[in-house]
DNA sequence: TGCTCCTCTAGGGATTCCCTAGGGTTCCCG
DNA sequence: CGGGAACCCTAGGGAATCCCTAGAGGAGCA
C-alpha cells in the first residue's frame, strides 16, 4: 500500500542525495527511512536509488516520479489546510437552523455578523418552520438550530431556552386595543392566523390553543394564512385581526400596517427560543459560534429567559 | 499522521453515507473503517460525520474536504501510473553509458531500435570515453555500460564481454597494405592516433602499447587528435597512417579516405566491447533492455567473443 | 413491541513502525 | 597502505497500528 510516508522519505532522501541526512532532516532513525524507501521501491517494482558507496544516487525512474510524488504531498497539504481553515471559520459553510420568525428577529443581522467577522464562509440558514428543523435535526442534516418551542420536550434532543417572546394581538381597530384581550374576546374575534401548514405544530399556535382551551373555548380560525406578513397586511387593510409574535409586531406594523397596534393578552402568553440539538453530541465550533451569534443577538431584542 | 487509507475509508463512507457499505467495498470489516475515519477527524479536528441512528450524515467539512481528499488520492493513482509506464517502457528516460567509438557501430542504431520499440521514452547514451564511462559507474550515476576494455580487471565491476574488435592498420599507400603490419614497421611508421585526451587509458592504445614493448620499441605517435574521423580524414590525404579499429575503420574510410584501405597486424590485436555494470547490482529494466539490443546490434556487425 | 439495520466498544492476533547495535564498503588523509 | 569517518545495510525487539470477531446499544419501522 502505498502511502504519504514513504513518500515524504522518498523526497527527503532524494533532495538530500543521502538517508542518512534524510533521516536527520525528518527526525527519524537512518535504517527507518532506509526501509520506507525500500518498501516503496518494491511497491513501485522499480530501484529509485542506485546505493553507491558514499551516500544514494537516484534513478531516472526517481526523476520520473519525484514531481508525481511532490504534487501529492502539496495536494495532501492543501487538503489539510482547507480543513484547517474550516476550523478558524477562513472559509466552509455553516450550516444553522432558524425557523421562519425568527429571521425577522435576527436572520439578516446574524448572517451579516459572522460575513463580517469570517470574511470566507458560506453561510446557510435552513429551515421554514420550528418543526421543519426539527425534522432535519432528527435526521442529522442539521447539527443545531434554534427554534421555537411550545413544551420543553423532544425525545433526544437537549434544548437550551434563550429568550421568550411575548403573543400580542394586532388589530387596525383601536377600541379593540384599549385593554388586554381575553380568552373569550380572542374566540369571538375574526382571526388571521400565519403558519396555515403548520397550524397543528407551531408552537405559538399551540401555546394559544392551550389557552382557549382551559377557559372553554375552541374556535376555529376565519383566515389561515402562510406568512406573518400577509396575516399582518390583512390587518392593515381591517380585514381581520391577528395574534403573532411581538417581535414581529413591532417590526411588521410600521411597514405593512401603519395604522395597526397591538395588545398584550390576558393572561400574557410567551412563545420560547430555545437553542436545541442532539442530545449527547458535541458541538462542532461552527454551530457554537452560530449559536453564540444568535443568541446575542435575539437577546439584545427581545426578553432573556 | 494522514494517511492515504484514511482518505479512501473517508470518500468510500462519504459516497455511501454508510461505514457498514463503505466497508463491504473495501473489503475491511465495519469496525475497521469506522477507526480509520475516527482517526482522520482527530487529525483533523473537525468532526466529518454526524452519527445518526441509521447511518451517517457527512458534515460542511466533510463537504470541503472531499474534493481534496479526491485530488490527493487522483495524484496518487498517477504517480503510481508514471512509474508503472516507466517499467513498462511506455515512458521516461532510459540512460546508458557507451563509448565514444561503439557508436559508430550501433549508437544511432541502438537509439533508433528503442524509440521504434518504445515510442514514448527518452534515451541517453552517455560517456565520451570508456574511461569517462567507468567513472559515471563508479559514481553511481550510471547503471550499466558497453564499453571497450584491455584488461579483465576493474574492481567491483561485473564485465561481460560481447564482441572483439580486431585493430587494423589504415593507410592510403597500397605498398603498406600488401601484407600484415608488423611491431617494427609500426614503430617506424608516421602515425596519427586519435583519442589524445585518452592515450594512457585508452584500450585499443594500451593493446598496441603493449605490443610495441613485447617487440621492443617504444615509439613516439607523430600526430595526436581526439576524433577517428579527423584521423581518418588525415590518412586520406596521405600524411600518416593510423591504427584503429576494424569497424571503425570499415565505415569511415568510404566515407573520409576512399583511396584507403586496411590491413591486419601481425599478430593480431583486438579490442574488447563488453558490458560492464557494478558488480551485485540487481539491474533495472532499462538497463537489462539497453544491454540486449545494445548486445545484438554489436555482435551483429562485429566478431563475437 | 419486536425485528432489522447500523454504529460503537472490547479485546486480541498479525503486521508495521521505528528504534539500537553492529557489520561491511568506500573514501579520505596521514 | 592503514586507520578513521561516512554511509549503507542487516538483525532483533518493543511499541504502535491495523484489522479482525463478538457483542452491546440506539434508531427506525412494521
Amino acid at each position: 500500500m502505498l502511502s504519504l510516508h514513504q513518500l515524504t522519505c522518498f523526497l527527503a532522501t532524494y533532495e538530500h542525495r543521502s538517508l542518512t541526512r534524510a533521516a536527520e532532516e525528518l527526525g527519524y532513525a537512518q535504517p527507518s527511512v532506509s526501509e520506507q524507501v525500500r518498501t516503496l521501491e518494491k511497491h513501485l517494482g522499480v530501484p529509485l536509488f542506485r546505493r553507491v558507496g558514499r551516500g544514494v544516487v537516484p534513478t531516472t525512474a526517481a526523476d520520473t516520479f519525484r514531481p508525481h510524488a511532490e504534487k501529492v504531498l502539496a495536494a495532501a497539504d492543501e487538503a489539510q489546510s482547507a480543513v484547517a481553515s474550516i476550523r478558524s471559520f477562513e472559509t466552509g459553510t455553516i450550516r444553522f437552523g432558524m425557523f421562519g420568525v425568527a429571521r425577522l428577529y435576527g436572520g439578516a443581522g446574524l448572517v451579516a455578523d459572522v460575513l463580517e467577522r469570517y470574511p470566507g464562509v458560506r453561510v446557510e440558514l435552513v429551515g421554514r418552520h420550528s418543526m421543519d428543523v426539527q425534522e432535519n435535526l432528527r435526521r442529522g442534516h442539521l447539527e443545531a438550530a434554534m427554534i421555537a418551542v411550545a413544551g420543553l420536550s423532544s425525545e433526544g434532543m437537549a434544548i437550551t431556552p434563550i429568550a421568550r417572546d411575548e403573543l400580542v394581538y394586532v388589530s387596525a381597530d383601536p377600541a379593540r386595543l384599549a385593554s388586554p384581550v381575553t380568552a373569550k374576546r380572542i374566540a369571538e374575534a375574526p382571526l388571521v392566523m400565519a403558519e396555515s401548514t403548520y397550524r397543528d405544530t407551531d408552537s405559538a399556535r399551540i401555546v394559544l390553543r392551550r389557552m382557549l382551551h382551559e377557559a372553554g373555548y375552541n374556535p376555529g380560525t376565519r383566515i389561515e394564512v402562510e406568512d406573518v406578513e400577509t396575516a399582518v397586511e390583512l390587518v392593515g387593510r381591517g380585514l381581520a385581526d391577528t395574534i403573532t409574535n411581538k417581535g414581529a409586531a413591532v417590526q411588521l406594523l410600521p411597514r405593512l400596517a401603519p395604522d395597526a397596534g397591538w395588545v398584550s393578552l390576558r393572561p400574557r402568553l410567551y412563545d420560547t427560543l430555545a437553542i436545541v440539538h442532539r442530545a449527547g453530541a458535541t458541538l462542532s465550533p461552527a454551530a457554537r459560534l452560530m449559536i453564540e451569534l444568535a443568541t446575542q443577538r435575539i437577546q439584545a431584542i427581545i426578553e432573556p429567559v
